[in-house]
Formats: C-alpha cells, structure tokens, sequence
DNA sequence: TCGCTCGATAAAATTTCTTTATGGACGTAA
DNA sequence: TTACGTCCATAAAGAAATTTTATCGAGCGA
C-alpha cells in the first residue's frame, strides 16, 4: 500500500473540516471513498491521524503535524502544475526563433502581432541569420525554430513548408526590360547585377538557375543589406535581384518588381529538430505564420 | 484523469535515467506501465514532457523545467512523510505526563530507562500532580496521559489499571503494634497519626475507610512532603500513613512497614482522553510502565 | 540487410477504488 | 428512557485503473 496525493489530499480536506462527511462532499466523492482513503493512509505511515468520535474528527499530534506542513507542500505542488499547464496553454512561454532577415522583416511583424492577440504572455526570441546558421542553430539546439529557405541538409532536421518566396528583379521603371511582364535569365545575364553576398540562399538558387542554363552568375555589386541594393537599382546602377520578402521594396514605389522567367522562387519553411517535439509556444508562433501567410 | 504521485515518481525517474526501460527496471514494474504513466500524466498537464527517440528519452523544455522543481518538492514531500513515519516507529516523539508524585519517584524512573533502552529518541515530559489536577490536564490535553489513582470522575477519560499501591503504616520498630502483621484501623484511630494533605487519594482512602467503619479520622500532623512524615515517625511523634510507591521508606530501613486490616490501597491507573487514540511514544510508555510493574 | 534496442500498443488479468447498503455509537429531544 | 438524527465504519458489488504479457515498428550499427 502507498501513500497517494488522492490520500494525502482526503486527509487535508478532513483534517480542515473536521468531518469526513463535510469533507466527502467538497471532494464530491461518497463518505466510505474518504474512510478507506484514510485507512490507507495511515497503513502507509503506521499511524492514527485522525481521531474519530461522533461529535467530529480530531487530528491527532501526528496529523496536526502533518496537516500543517503538507498544507504548505501541496500547494507548493499545485502551483508548480498549474505552472507546467499554462505552458500548455500558452499562458506563458519563450519561442527562441532564428529567422532569415526577409522574413524577419516582412512575415513575421504581423505574425507576432497576430500570436500577441491571442496569447498575450508568450514571448519570442529573434535571432537573424542566413539559412546555413539557422540550421546550425536549430541542431545546436540554440533556438525551438528556425524559418529558413529550402530543404534542411541532415535527417535530424525537420522542415514544414509556410510560403514561397518569390525572386524579384528590381529595376527603374524606365529600364528596357521593365516592359516585359517577367524578366528572362538570358537578358539578366547581361545586365549588371546587384545581388546579395554568395551565403545567401538567394545567391544559391540564381546560381543553380543560371548554371542550368550554361549561364555565368557575375554580379556588378554585391551587399549584405537589401537595403544596399535598393538603392543602387533606384540610382539606376543595375538591377537588384531580392526576394518579395525584402520590405525595402515597398517603400520604394517608383522601382519596377519583375518575375523572372523562369520564375524562381526559394521555399521558405519552418524547420525544427526531428524527434523534438514543438513547445506550445512554439506551435503558437507556427499556427501565426501561417495564418499570417493565409491573409 | 489525475495527477498521480506514482506518475510524478515515473516522470522523474525516466528524465533523470533518459529511458523507459532504465527506469522501469528501478521501479520495478513494466515498461508499458510507465508509458501509460507518462501518457496519462501528459494527458493531466496538456503537453508533452518527454520527446522519445529510438536513442534515447530527452526531456521537453516544460519536461526539464517540471523535473528541476519536482525533485526538490518530491524529496520535501518524502522527507515529510518519513518524519510522520518516525513518529510511528518511535524514533521521534514526546509524551507529555502528569504522574503522581509517589509514582513519579517510584516507578516511574524505571520505566523510563526501559524506553530509553528501546526508543532513545522518545522524550518525556513530566508535570507532577495530585489526582483530580492530573484528571484536569488530561482533560484539557495539557497533557498526553496521566498516572493518577482511582477511576476517574467523567466519561470522557478512560483509566487502564496498573497496579495496586498499598497503603501502610510506618512505624518504629519498637511500637507495639509493630508486632502485628496487619494492622486494624481500629487500633490506628487511637494513634497519632501522620497523614498526607486531605486533597491526596491517600487521605481519601482513608476516609472512606474509617467513615464505613463508624471511626473518624483525625491525623495528628499532615504534611505535603511524605519525607515529613517518615521523618517525624522516626522520631517517635506517630505513626504515619503512605503509599507503598513513597521512596523515602526505602532509605529508613529502621522503621517497620505494615498493611492495614483491612488492606487499604488505591488502584494506580494510566488515565486520558476516551476517544482520543495514544500517540506511539505514550504507548511506548506505557508499554515500560507495564513492563516495570511486571518486574 | 540483419539483428538489436527502445518505446508504443492491445488485450487480458489483476488490483484498486468507489458506490450502495447497512450497522453501531453517541448525542439530543420529547 | 426511548426515538431519532448524525457521524463514521464495514461489507459486498460494481466500476475503474493499473499492470503484465505479447507483439509491433522505428532507427541504429555491424
């Protein structure tokens, strides 16, 4: 026979109300459930704890004891579950996210705002990175989730896909090729281009792209910032290629935004450990996006 | 479903040993029995607490963070559940006592060596008092038992009998009735006699005695202290009248020591509260009482 | 690819718990 | 004093839960 925190519980509601019949009700079990529980209980320690007499039920020395400190025990442990089930909840939590710039920038304000509304305790920890260092961090274990772009390398990693990212060419709105609907690889190749630095997982699908086509990848300006770019196309150095997520573009209204042809995109997902399950929060930031994806 | 202790325990031994069959092995039951304990226990607080992988158990962020407090609340509970133990095995414990004076001196002391052999850890709170003050203190819970003589007046406190105290007469060796082996009261009515206060069971023994008989008990000299009286009967100044359980008669071996006719004695019992159950160290000292009277 | 380890699952067996019904002790009121 | 009400204990039946046995499927390493 063992001690039961159902038994310790009975003890305390009796011992509280000095009746096992009072105290039956509260716990909205029947009298004998409360009478067998307690036998139990003081089998388990080898001891009376409560003294049975027809006008009430008296704690004995040993029970008072007990009372008084399992009082405090007991709510110690409730408090600590109630804990753990407002992280089910999502009444509290940390989501530690690592996310490409684009969609930092773009995606994910509104994502936040959204998962604010509607879990205001949850909490996100952004780190910005480049999709090779996200993956790193999401196997390192640094951060619950990553949004990067394309398949993750290893099986240890799980990807769930959320939108695809679309490669933009950015020009003036003067340029020759602004007249065409979307913008062939071939005439690309004979402009000057501005890119993102070669990390990048935009770098990686024009190069692949332009491979495919026996065509060589020669950027005239590479930048770090998106930003960079934006302002050399507006200065009519050349054409910027960025995804649709770099927000940049939408306060720059007088460039043209072309598709390519073909067009490229990168698929920009969700990737996390396999095997690790999602936290609540996590799965609450996740269910933002995509909903933020969705409008 | 319920939290149970038995699924906490579960939870706690998988997290710390990283595997069911680890775990399961220690607690000495099945590994699908934890696996429903787990189940049961996720199901309970809304989330998982523990990703399994075919190399292992790792705990869930929520999981990690409820085994840190768990363990330190799971081993305050333990720790409260061996002290109440301890109280039942009589390690730990005290009795609170209220004896009579002459029990207190007499056998009392034994007793309590004997439950010092087998229970060093038990103490004992002693108060001395006459009868109806010791009925009182029980009656009040100032104390746990109490030793006193004669049954007590209520129903609300119950008397175990320990032994008969015999009430003699004290005398000088070479009295005259010192001769005789018993000795009447009728021949004690025309002594000087040396009595204890009239609030003391003594003297009301006594009493009841001389009244049924038709013979009035006048003492010549009454004292609180029965050393008083052994003192004054070695001077020769009358015969005095004590308890059996009067140490003082020990260390005088010059006098001579004689029962009444007819033997008058008070009953000595272990007396407290009907109803209320015996804490472990006042059955311990009972248990040597007993012993002590047996020897 | 085979064999191994690990946890999940299903069904059966067992244990435990709860309820229903009733009893006994005590106190109260007629 | 007797009838009645309250309160806890007990027993038996029923319900619920836990545990075990047996087996499966996934991943890892040789």
């Amino acid at each position: 026979m063992d001690v039961t925190l159902k038994g310790l519980r009975a003890f305390l509601a009796i011992a509280r109300h000095r009746s096992f019949t009072r105290a039956a009700g509260l716990l909205h079990v029947t009298q004998p459930a409360l009478t067998v529980q307690i036998r139990q209980l003081e089998v388990a320690l080898g001891l009376r704890l409560l003294d049975r007499t027809p006008q009430g039920v008296e704690p004995t020395a040993a029970g008072l004891e007990l009372a008084r400190v399992l009082e405090v025990q007991l709510r110690d442990l409730d408090h600590t579950l109630e804990n753990v089930r407002d992280l089910a909840a999502r009444r509290r939590g940390t989501v530690r996210l690592a996310a490409l710039p684009s969609v930092a920038s773009s995606l994910l304000p509104s994502a936040m705002l959204r998962m604010r509304e509607r879990h205001p305790e949850l909490r996100v920890q952004l780190q910005e990175a480049v999709t090779g260092r996200i993956h790193d961090m999401v196997r390192a274990e640094m951060v619950d989730i990553g949004i990067a772009s394309g398949p993750p390398p290893g099986p240890d990693l799980a990807r769930e896909p959320l939108f695809q990212d679309h490669l933009l060419a950015i020009l003036p709105a003067d340029h020759p090729l602004a007249s065409r609907r979307r913008i062939p690889l071939e005439a690309l190749a004979r402009e000057s281009l501005l890119l993102l630095e070669s990390n990048t997982s935009v770098w990686r699908v024009l190069d692949d792209a332009f491979a495919a086509k026996g065509l060589r990848l020669t950027p005239f300006q590479q930048a770090v910032h998106t930003s960079t770019l934006v302002g050399m196309a507006q200065a009519g150095l050349g054409i910027a290629l960025l995804p649709s997520t770099a927000v940049e573009l939408r306060i720059a209204p007088e460039l043209a935004r072309r598709r390519l042809q073909p067009d490229l995109a990168r698929e920009i997902v969700v990737v996390h450990r396999t095997g690790r399950s999602l936290s609540p929060a996590a799965a609450a930031l996740i269910d933002a996006l995509r909903e933020s994806v969705a409008a």
